[in-house]
RNA sequence: GGGCGGAUGGCGCAGCUGGUCAGCGCGUCUCGCUUACACCGAGAAGGCCGCAGGUUCGAGUCCUGCUCCGCCCACCA
């Protein structure tokens, strides 16, 4: 065994071996109770970022946790197709190499939609292998399969039937890049500083009124200008008309309560074409829509040769001239303010009027509030509950249709009569008429319509598989803040609609990961940081580990690399301690399964102390675990072992298991030692699968995976009421181990110097004989204990021991006048507050008590040292 | 404009229901290559928990206000 724990070659060898036991395929027939959880499906359009293993390994660990726990565990992963941003990764790499999708043709841009898939799908499971994911590959799902098609026109057929799907002319958010119509949800506000220009328009039969915008290409698609009906200043021109300059159209001047009174001239230019607002005005007042944008996001006016075919921009500041050459332009003032941008290609939304098709959202989410009002569904942490309601609540019809090449086809079709039908199976006739000629939707669905299916879609949904009606509905869904609204919400929308059961009991929405500097990781910054680079030089345990006590907080997470290196530390920690102890067991030797198989008898005070410590950590444990707090519970496991195991039980009892001592002691610390470290790396395998997986097969008597064992269970025999207080006493023990330490090492006595000083110890309840006094401290700390020495020593309190160190120099009286001082001013606040009335009146007993017994041990302490220093103190 | 989150030793973070909650990792300093581990061991230094009020016998921990950061939502053109 070398000294270093070789994680990338340990790594191989057990992921192969638990594909080689099928751990991780479930089967629908086992009388287990499942446990499922849908893996959120990574787009294929880059290789996993440290955001995905992290939520992975969050999975994997409460996978493999009920996994031990007795559950017939599914983790079905899968990816997803992206449409509209794997489109944008194909386009981007045509564009790079000088040619276009036009191009190219449909042909060929399949084909290199197929060729990414099929590259960049196989890194993304490969990653997942690499940070030691234990999902049912054997059920991988893309969400382009056949079968998942089918579930997506089951779906889309149905809500069509049903009239909660249509389709219609509205305003919607255009992406001139993409040349596609996008939802609210895939618009991202950012600041832009632009100009408020204010305009004047000529009213008919004299004055006129002024409109502030900020978008003044605009007005050629004016067809209103809307005034408050409260407003003093305006109201009287409502029923008035004012000629618009440059088209020169009559456009009447009509009163609706949107327009703000306290905003701009608090006059509003009308284009119902090209601004939601004013197509909601103009919907009220029946105004006519004319649109003056063109979906590439330029200027259509062909009446206006001076504008036609500008690009916005351009034509922002040609028609701002125009109207200043006319004397129309008022004022022009700096204005800050938000604007759309495509999340995917960042380009400017353009607001405009297009057909397209629309979930009325109304009623489905109905039954999704109720979901989550009565709790039927959880938000960890809680605080997202309300984010979900309030969005579910205010919730606006969606807009599924997009218009570009990739994706679902709408499965719909027109045929010549004008009969419009949805279908599963692609018709070859109309079903009302016969009709053989067929139109089909040119559009394709958003790629979040697929995914709203995922957690019954993967189990062959619309038929009633073993899987659906075994592993559905799902348990946990992880996932991230930023897709509740896209993903999360509409899951449970769908799966409630079409399964009549929520898709899964517990959303879990991790940390995010920031780079060092707190920025957004991102391509675009290059911050981006690989997780096959970080498990290279820090092993996949340390990945996940790290995943473990960060991503459970729901919080933003800098990455911290050092974090990560200091689970690699760790998992080289555990490698040594079991090498150490496989070391001093001997070769083949089988020791009885601690500590059930051994007489209570042959224990010693600090094998119990240690299985308190094992009890404790079990506990603590489990607890974090039911309630998402993974960092707990590494936490707990990291002092656990490396502390209470490592660096105290360890030392303790190593020359107990020296050949040569007597047998029931050897045979005590061995079962012991091997009994805790194995139910440790049980407790840890879901966070560190790898290192607990090859330290635990060392082990005397080991399964074939950890994997196959079961959750450590509180053993009556770890604790024994007959040695009450003797956890306490050892505690003290410790303290006063550490406490000799530090006086040695202030005496100036080098740490290599062998000597051991004698010391003597007084003090300490009965729970302890001399002899497992002796034994413990002369293990930890090198000293000799003896019942009395003469001379000069330095005297030490600690707990209710007190001890003499007998070392060559006499020096150290200053730190124990140090000691008493610090012990004085603690008697004394804690004095204060036990006098004080109020105190003893309102505190619950306990903390009363409590606050007298540390004040009584100050005191003990702090006359112990008084008599030790003399007179005179 | 509304909402949510953060502000704790040099850095990154944990502190659940108010009373050993002032802790962890890294870093720093001192001493040690002692046959499990130098990816180590031992010891030490370092924070009045953003600011100002309030509630309470008692507050990083609850309330109010404020200041900075981050995010989300929003039909003020």
């Amino acid at each position: 065994m070398d000294k270093q724990f070789d994680a990338s070659s340990v790594e191989v060898r057990w992921s192969r071996r638990w594909e080689e036991l099928a751990i991780s395929h479930a089967d629908p027939a086992s009388p287990r109770p499942p446990f499922t959880i849908a893996l959120p499906p990574p787009n294929i359009t880059a290789p996993l970022h440290m955001g995905h293993a992290m939520g992975g390994s969050v999975q994997d660990s409460l996978i493999r946790h009920r996994r031990m726990r007795g559950y017939e565990v599914e983790w079905c992963p899968g990816t997803d197709h992206a449409a509209i941003a794997t489109n944008a990764v194909i386009e981007r790499q045509l564009l790079a190499e000088g040619t276009s999708k036009e191009a190219v043709g449909r042909e060929a841009f399949q084909a290199r939609v197929d060729a990414w898939y099929e590259e960049c799908g196989g890194r993304i499971y490969e990653q997942m292998r690499r940070l030691g994911f234990s999902c049912d590959w054997a059920r991988s799902r893309f969400t382009l399969d056949a079968g998942y098609v089918r579930a997506i026109r089951t779906v889309f057929k149905a809500l069509f039937d049903q009239g909660l799907i249509y389709r219609g002319p509205r305003i919607v958010n255009w992406c001139p890049h993409d040349r596609s119509a996008i939802s609210d949800e895939e618009v991202e506000h950012i600041e832009h500083q632009d100009l408020l220009t204010h305009l004047r328009y000529p009213l008919e039969g004299g004055g006129d009124v002024v409109v502030a915008t900020v978008r003044p290409e605009t007005m050629l698609g004016d067809t209103a200008v809307a005034v408050n009906p409260e407003d003093p200043r305006h109201r009287h021109l409502i029923g008035r008309w004012a000629t618009l300059p440059l088209t020169g159209r009559r456009v009447p001047v009509i009163g609706d309560s949107a327009v703000l009174l306290d905003f701009g001239t608090g006059a509003l230019k009308v284009t119902p074409g090209h601004d939601p607002t004013d197509y909601e005005i103009g919907t009220r007042h029946g105004l006519p829509i004319i649109s003056v944008i063109a979906p590439d996001g330029t200027m259509d006016v062909p009446e206006l040769p001076r504008f036609h075919g500008l690009t916005v921009e351009r034509a922002r500041r040609e028609v701002t001239q125009a109207l200043d050459e006319l004397g129309a332009v008022v004022a022009e003032e700096p204005y800050v303010h938000e604007v759309g941008h495509c999340e995917r290609c960042h380009h400017v939304v353009e607001p405009l009027v297009s057909e397209q098709w629309w979930v009325r959202m109304a009623d489905l989410a109905a039954p999704a509030i109720g979901a989550v009002e009565s709790g039927a569904i959880r938000f960890h942490p809680q605080r997202y509950t309300d984010f979900y309601l309030g969005w579910m609540r205010g919730i606006r019809d969606w807009c599924i249709s997009r218009q570009i090449w990739l994706g679902h086809a709408i499965p719909v079709s027109t045929c010549a009569n004008g009969h419009r039908f949805a279908w599963v199976e692609p018709p070859s006739a109309c079903p009302s008429c016969g009709s053989t000629e067929l139109r089909h939707d040119p559009d394709v669905l958003d790629t979040w319509f697929s995914s709203a299916l995922w957690p019954f879609a993967i189990f062959g949904w619309p038929d009633e598989t073993p899987e659906l009606s075994r592993f559905y509905p799902t348990e946990v869904l992880t996932t991230a803040r930023e897709i509740i609204f896209l993903w999360v919400a509409r899951m449970i929308m769908v799966g409630l609609r079409f399964t009549g059961s929520k898709p899964f009991s517990d959303v879990l929405i991790t940390s995010t990961i920031l780079a060092r500097d707190g920025s957004r990781m991102s391509k675009s910054r290059g911050n981006v940081v690989d997780p096959l680079e970080i498990i290279g030089r820090y092993g996949a345990d340390a990945i996940r580990a790290w995943a473990a006590a960060v991503g459970t907080s729901g919080q933003d997470q800098r990455f911290d690399e050092e974090r990560v290196a200091s689970f690699q530390k760790f998992a080289n920690k555990i490698w040594n301690v079991t090498r150490l102890l496989v070391s001093r067991l001997g070769d083949g030797e089988s020791i009885p399964s601690a500590p059930s198989g051994l007489p209570p008898r042959a224990l010693l005070p600090e094998d119990r102390w240690i299985l308190g410590r094992l009890a404790d950590t079990l506990q603590a444990v489990d607890q974090a675990i039911s309630q998402y707090r993974f960092h707990d519970a590494v936490e707990r496991l990291y002092s656990a072992i490396w502390q209470d195991f490592c660096s105290d039980y360890m030392e303790i009892v190593k020359v107990r298991l020296e050949d040569g001592v007597s047998p029931p002691s050897r045979a005590a610390a061995a079962a012991t030692a091997v009994g805790t470290l194995d139910a440790m790396l049980r407790l840890l395998h879901p966070f560190m699968p790898f290192v607990t997986e090859e330290c635990a097969q060392r082990l005397p008597d080991a399964a074939p995976s950890l994997q196959l064992r079961d959750w450590p269970q509180l053993d009556s025999g770890w604790s024994d009421p007959a040695h009450a207080g003797e956890q306490a006493a050892i505690d003290e023990l410790m303290e006063l181990v550490r406490a000799l330490r530090a006086r040695r090492q202030e005496a100036g006595i080098s740490a290599s110097d062998p000597t051991r000083h004698p010391v003597v110890v007084r003090g300490g309840g009965h729970e302890l004989s001399a002899d497992d006094r002796r034994r413990v401290l002369e293990a930890l700390v090198r000293v000799r204990v003896v019942p009395s020495a003469d001379g000069p020593a330095q005297v030490i309190v600690s707990g209710g021991l007190e001890a003499e160190l007998h070392l060559p120099s006499g020096a150290g009286e200053e730190r124990l006048r140090r000691q008493l001082a610090d012990l004085e001013s603690q008697a004394a606040r804690l004095h204060a507050r036990l006098s004080d009335p109020g105190f003893r009146d309102h505190a619950p007993a306990g903390v009363v008590a409590g606050t007298q017994q540390r004040l009584d041990e100050a005191a003990r302490q702090a006359e112990a040292l008084r008599r030790r220093l003399g007179p005179g103190v």
